[in-house]
RNA sequence: GCAUCAGUAGUGAAAUGGUUAUCACUCGUGCUUCCCAAGCACGCGAUCCGGGUUCGAUUCCCGGCUGGUGCACCA
C-alpha cells in the first residue's frame, strides 16, 4: 500500500481513478442520492461503452474465433435444488464464531481443525459448538470465550412465488446455468467433444465486507466459458502446436511458499514439469494472456498464481488466478479452474437426468476446464493500466482503440461563421458510415481536446475556416496531440483504418504531413 | 462483522452554536476569427440520513448509511 491522504498531499492511484470516474460518468455508486449501498456500482455512459467494447473483444476471442463454443443467457435466480447439488449451499454457508471479548470472527471449522485437529466440515452447528466446549477452545487472540456458531450465507435468497418455502437464490456464479442447460445445448447444437458453452452475465454474492472500489462487489458480472473435454484427451489439444511455445508469467505453489516472484515459462515447460495440469489448462493460460494484453495491460504486469491447495474451491482440482499488479497491490481478475466432472456428476445424481455425451458407443461424462473473467475488475484494471498524466494540464486514458468509448469527436473550431453547420454535416455523414462519432461545440477548442482525452477518445476532427474553402479537416490524435489535415471525403476511411490498427498514426503523419496551426 | 478515521456545490478545499456558508477549478450563457482546460462578464450548484441537546445545530451528542485503513472473511 502506498501513501496516505493528508490534506492537499498526494493521493493514491485508486483515489485519483475514482475521482475521474465520478467526474466523467464512468462509474458511480448505486443509489447514491439515498446514501448509496455498499458493494454496488453503476456504469455511466463511458463505463458502459468500455464494458460493451471489452465484452465484444472477449466474445470475438473466446467464442467467435473458436469452432465449437456456444453462447447462452441464463436466469439469475435459480431454485434451491441447484445449489444443493452444486455444493454451494454447504460451502457457501460459512459457520462463524465470534469472541465474546475482542469481537474477532473465526470460521468455526477452520478454527477447530487448527486448534485440535478435528475435521468438522459439514457437521451441524450444534455438533461444532459441542466440539468447542468439550475441547475448551478459546479465542486465539485474547483467550476469552467464543460465541455459539452461526451460519453466514453468502448467497442472496428469495422466495419464488407467493408461497414461502419455495426458496430461490441469486446465482453466485454464472457457471451453474451452463451445467443446467448442458443437455439441451449439446443436443440442439449436436455438439461433439470437445466443445464449450459460454455465458456473459451477472452474479451475486453477499460479501461480508465489500472493499476496494470494483474489486469486491455484491453484484458482479462475469464472462465464463465451460470447455467440455473427453477426460482421456485432456492432453491432446488439437492446437497444441500453436500455443505450446507461448510464454506466460507463472507463480508456482513452490515459489509462493519460498516467497519468490513469478517467472516466465512456456506452456510446454509448464506441462512437462507438471506445473500445468493438462494441455487444455495450458491452452487457456495462453489465451488469457493474449486477451489481457489486448486490453492494454503489459505482459510483465500480470501473472498466473497457482492457488495453494487450501485456497482451491470445493469443485476444483487446480486453479490458476490471473493477478494484475498495481502500485497499491494486485487485483485478481480472472480465474482458470479445472472443475473435472464434479458439476455434471452432482447434477446427474440429484436431478436423475443423464448428463453424458455418447461418442463411439462410449458414454462420457466430460471434464470441465473453466476460464472465468470478472468484468468489473477488468474494467478497473483497464482504467488503472491506461491512466496517464504528464505532458499536459489534464489527465487522459490511453485505451486501446478497440476499447475507446467513442471513436472520434467532431468539433467546429468556433460556433459561428457556418462552421457548426459544416461540422454537423460531416458528423452525420460519419454516423451513416458506421463511425462511432460524438459532436461537441461547447467551449473553446482546447477545452474540447482536453475533455476528449480525459475519457480516452483517440481522435478529434476539427472543422475550421479552411474547411469551408477546400473541404479538408484536421484530425488530432490523443497520445501525440499531433494533427494532420485530410480531405473530408476520406475521413471515414482513414478513421476506420486507424481504429483497426491497419494504419498507424506515424504512417498517417508521414502520408499527410503534420498540420501546424497557421497562428494569427 | 469488529476497531479506527472521515463525510460541506460536479471535483478539490475553507469556515461557523446565530443575517445571505467562502474559494478555486468544472459546468451553463454571452463577448473575444479562438487549434490544445487563455481572458472578460453573468449564471447554476452544497453542509450524507434520522433522532437528541438548544431560543437556534452544518458545527455538540447518539444511531444509521457511505468511504479509507487494520483485523476477520473472500465458497
Amino acid at each position: 500500500m502506498t501513501k496516505k491522504k493528508t490534506k492537499g498531499k498526494s493521493k493514491t492511484l485508486q483515489e485519483t481513478i475514482i475521482e475521474v470516474c465520478l467526474k466523467r460518468g464512468i462509474v458511480f455508486p448505486t443509489a447514491e442520492i439515498y446514501g448509496g449501498s455498499a458493494g454496488f456500482f453503476e456504469l455511466g455512459p463511458v463505463g458502459e461503452a468500455l464494458r460493451q467494447n471489452m465484452i465484444d473483444l472477449w466474445r470475438d476471442t473466446f467464442i467467435k474465433s473458436e469452432d465449437n463454443v456456444y453462447e447462452i443467457s441464463g436466469s439469475t435466480i435459480l431454485p434451491e435444488k441447484v445449489f444443493e447439488a452444486s455444493g454451494h449451499l454447504d460451502s457457501f454457508n460459512d459457520p462463524l464464531t465470534q469472541c465474546q471479548n475482542c469481537k474477532s470472527m473465526y470460521r468455526v471449522d477452520h478454527l477447530i481443525l487448527e486448534q485440535v485437529g478435528i475435521k468438522v466440515e459439514g457437521q451441524s452447528l450444534d455438533d461444532m459448538w459441542k466440539v468447542i466446549q468439550d475441547n475448551r477452545i478459546k479465542c486465539p487472540n485474547c483467550k476469552h470465550d467464543l460465541s455459539p456458531p452461526k451460519q453466514f450465507n453468502m448467497m442472496f435468497s428469495t422466495n419464488i412465488g407467493s408461497t414461502s418455502g419455495n426458496i430461490g437464490y441469486l446465482r453466485p456464479e454464472t457457471a451453474q446455468n451452463i451445467f443446467l442447460s448442458f443437455r439441451r445445448v449439446s443436443h440442439s447444437m449436436r455438439a461433439k467433444l470437445p466443445f464449450g458453452i459460454a455465458q456473459i452475465g451477472r452474479a451475486y454474492r453477499n460479501e461480508i465486507s465489500p472493499r476496494n472500489f470494483l474489486v469486491r462487489l455484491r453484484e458482479l458480472q462475469q464472462m465464463e466459458l465451460e470447455m467440455f473435454v473427453d477426460p482421456d484427451l485432456l492432453n491432446s489439444h488439437p492446437r497444441w502446436d500453436d500455443f505450446q511455445d507461448t510464454e506466460i508469467n507463472f507463480l508456482s505453489q513452490e515459489a509462493q511458499e519460498k516467497g519468490d516472484k513469478a517467472t516466465f515459462i512456456t506452456i510446454k515447460e509448464g506441462i512437462d514439469s507438471g506445473l500445468i495440469v493438462n494441455q487444455y489448462l495450458g491452452y487457456f493460460l495462453a489465451m488469457e494472456t493474449g486477451f489481457i494484453e489486448s486490453l492494454g495491460i503489459k505482459k510483465g504486469k500480470f501473472f498466473f498464481r497457482h492457488l495453494l491447495d487450501h485456497e482451491t474451491a470445493h469443485y476444483s482440482k487446480a486453479n490458476y488466478d490471473l493477478e494484475i499488479e498495481f502500485p497499491f497491490g494486485v487485483v485478481e481478475c480472472v480465474g482458470l479452474a479445472y472443475r473435472t466432472d464434479y458439476d455434471l456428476r452432482k447434477h446427474q445424481e440429484k436431478s436423475k437426468t443423464k448428463l453424458h455425451i455418447s461418442e463411439d458407443g462410449k458414454k462420457i461424462i466430460p471434464h470441465v476446464v473453466e476460464p472465468s473473467f470478472g468484468v468489473d475488475r477488468l474494467i478497473y484494471a483497464i482504467l488503472l493500466a491506461s491512466y496517464r498524466e504528464g505532458d499536459r494540464d489534464w489527465t487522459w486514458f490511453d485505451f486501446p482503440n478497440s476499447l475507446a468509448p467513442w471513436e472520434v469527436v467532431v468539433a467546429p473550431l468556433q460556433r459561428k461563421d457556418g462552421l457548426p453547420e459544416g461540422a454537423r454535416e460531416l458528423f452525420w455523414e460519419l454516423k451513416d458510415q458506421g463511425i462511432d462519432a460524438i459532436y461537441d461545440q461547447t467551449g473553446q477548442i482546447g477545452k474540447r481536446y482536453a475533455r476528449s482525452d480525459e475519457i480516452g477518445i483517440p481522435l478529434v476532427i476539427t472543422y475550421d475556416y479552411d474547411s469551408l474553402e477546400d473541404d479538408t479537416v484536421t484530425l488530432r490524435e490523443r497520445n501525440s496531440m499531433k494533427q494532420v489535415r485530410i480531405p473530408i471525403q476520406d475521413v471515414g476511411t482513414i478513421i476506420r483504418e486507424f481504429m483497426l490498427d491497419i494504419v498507424s498514426w506515424d504512417e498517417m503523419t508521414k502520408e499527410f504531413g503534420e498540420f501546424i496551426k497557421n497562428s494569427k
